[in-house]
Order: C-alpha cells, then structure tokens, then sequence
DNA sequence: ATAAGGTGTAAACGCGTGTTTACTTTCCCT
DNA sequence: AGGGAAAGTAAACACGCGTTTACACCTTAT
C-alpha cells in the first residue's frame, strides 16, 4: 500500500499560491482587513476558486491558523538557565521571517474576536500549558505558568505588535538579560 | 463675559445618550463589529442623527476613546512601595465596572489597528511615558520603564482581554504580591 | 473522436454597511 | 399667533463584501 503522496491535482499549484498569499495578508494585516478578493488578486486566480478551493474565508484562515511555540528546544536547559532560554526562544519565534509576522496575525484575531475566537483562545491556553508541562513546571506553584505567560505575552504585544518604539528600541540582549531574569525569579519563587 | 456653559443644545440629552450607547458598545464588542444602527438602536434614536451629531463613526470612536492611567494616584508611594502600588492601581482600572472594559476596547482597537491606529498608539506611548516620568523614573535606566510596561501590558492582555483561564483564576492577592515584586525588581535593577 | 470531469473565468446575487437626502415635527422667539 | 430654525424621521444611495452561478477551456480515458 503505497500512497505516500495521496491525491496529485492539476490545481496544487493554485492552492499552494493561495495558502501563500493568505498567509503573507492574514500575518500583515489580521482577519477583518483582509479581502478574499485581495487575496486571490495576489494569488493570480479567480477570487471564486478560493471558495472553491477552501470552503469559505473563515475555513481558508483555519488553515492557514497554526500555532506552535516549540517550546521542546529548551528542554534540556539547565534549571537555572531556563528564564533566560524561555525568552530568547521566544523572541527568537517572534523575529522568524515567516513565523513572525503570523504569529502576530494569530494574536491580532485572537484578541480583536474577529473570527472564532474560541479556537484561537483554546490554541494559546493549550500551548501555554503543554509549554509548562514539558518544562517540568508542574510541580511548581500553580501560579509559576500564568505568571510568566503574562510577562512573554506582554513582551511579544508590546514589542512585535504594537511595536511602542520604547520596547522596540530595546537592545536584545538588554531584553533577554532582564526579562529573563524576571521569568527566572518567577520560576524559583515559593 | 460670562460664558460658562457655552452653548446648551436642546438636543444635549440625545447627543448625551448616543455617547453612552457608543461606549457600552465600542467597549463590549470593539470597533468593527459595533454598527453605527446598533448605536443608534440603544440610544432610541436614529441612525443619521449619530452622523449629523458626530460626524461619522469614526469621528464618534475618537470622541469615546479617551485613555487615562490617572497614575499620580500612586505618586506618593514610598519608593520600594511603587511596584506594588502600580500592579494595584493598574488592576483598579481594569476592574472598574465603566472603564475596564472601556479599557479593553481601546486596546483591542489598538491591536487590531481597526480604526486610526496610530492614533491610539500614540496615546499609549504617551500615557506611559506621562506615567513614568511623574513616577521620577526618568533618571533610572531607559530601559525601566518600558520593562515595565511589557509586564502590566501583559498583566491586562491575559487577565482582562484574552481571559485567559490559567491567569484569571490567580488570586488578586498573589498576582499583586509576585507582579509587584517583578515591577519593583525592574525599578531596582541598575 | 468524444464524453467527462477537473480547472479557470466573468458576472452577478444578496446582504450589511456608513452615509446622505428629502421631508415632517417640535420648539422657541418676537 | 406665526415664522424659522433645530430636532427627528424614513427611505434611499453607493459601496464592498463573501459567495454563487453559468459558462468556457483544457486534459485525459475510453
């Protein structure tokens, strides 16, 4: 039973063009100020294959909506390093050329509820969990998870966001010394 | 010259209730989904008269959107009392009953640059500038103030707009005590 | 060759939006 | 009392949206 590539269409190239050009709008400019004739105009296709292709316009974001923070690359960290890891993994996922700008456009429809807010929501609790827990946290205060949540999720709002020229204009290594130390401090805290 | 109310209209009472109308509104479910006929329906009044009055909805949402940390409040703290004061009075504001979730409004709009972004990112980068220099931060580090600004962005982000469940279920009193130590350690840091 | 089905296109549909227009009603001032 | 402006109303306008429909083109299998 060989089917490792399952169904070659004609029409792939289309469809990849599509994702492509979804994904580079919905990352720039979030769900609502997207068009899907903006799309299919950058895709170089008629804007009713992108119904066509994908259903409707909430289903072609669903698709292009993936959320991973791959967090497993700092599991073997030693314990005391793991303030300063955290942070640069994840300012290392916010500056990612492609992932980036997506992940923006993630947290932009995750907070103005624009499209299934729900799923988008569940997405980010459950990542935020399963971060925690390959990290070993758990047997931490249960408070340890939440907490440094609201300090990485700040970081990534104001800094790749909204972009406040303040934290902008913040040296890396400032950002990675200082919140990484406050991250570590959550850790070893109770 | 006695002037002091300048010019009272006999339609102030209308203009009075399109302004709460549009509050409420804005502040429940943001900018692009409140319709200007949703205003006008709470107000009981109609539609064009919102536009007569305010000109467009735009012009109205900049009427409504006023953002203030009112942060002199905490002016008078003891200094190794501050990060404590500020994480609490920052909390007052987003639990008001009016204004909290005025508040929200204003950042989801702010994130999802719905409408004049710049515009509201202007007012915050001013009202956190305003706040940290009243707070006689300006000598400390650069770094200090937009530090803190990640972590009380973050603090409001996760418990107040997203609600996030891990981090609304913390205990008022545990994240004053951890947040506040984090504020204090960025206001003691160099 | 030809029927069939995947691929592509052009045009329209139906709807909701912010906004404007034309009109009627209400109130106030002389 | 009556004239005129302010306040309010109903209906339409113009536009952009996601989506659907009707139709032509191309490739492939019989």
């Amino acid at each position: 039973m060989i089917e490792k590539t399952a169904t070659p269409r004609r029409s792939d190239a289309s469809r990849m063009r599509i994702l492509e050009a979804a994904r580079t709008l919905f990352a720039r400019q979030g769900y609502g100020r997207t068009t899907i004739r903006e799309i299919a105009e950058a895709a170089d296709i008629n804007p009713s294959l992108v119904i066509r292709y994908y259903g409707s316009k909430a289903a072609l974001f669903a698709n292009v909506a993936t959320l991973r923070f791959e967090a497993e690359a700092t599991l073997n960290l030693p314990r005391d390093k793991l303030g300063e890891g955290l942070v640069r993994h994840v300012m290392g996922r916010w500056e990612h050329p492609q992932q980036g700008p997506a992940l923006a456009a993630m947290m932009r429809a995750a907070i103005s509820s624009e499209t299934a807010q729900s799923r988008i929501n569940e997405m980010f609790a459950q990542q935020l969990q399963a971060l925690f827990q390959s990290l070993g946290l758990s047997d931490q205060s249960p408070a340890t998870g939440p907490l440094i949540a609201t300090q990485l999720l700040g970081l990534g709002l104001a800094r790749y966001v909204l972009k406040l020229p303040a934290v902008v204009e913040l040296p890396t290594e400032t950002v990675v010394a200082q919140i990484g130390r406050v991250v570590q401090s959550y850790i070893d805290a109770q």
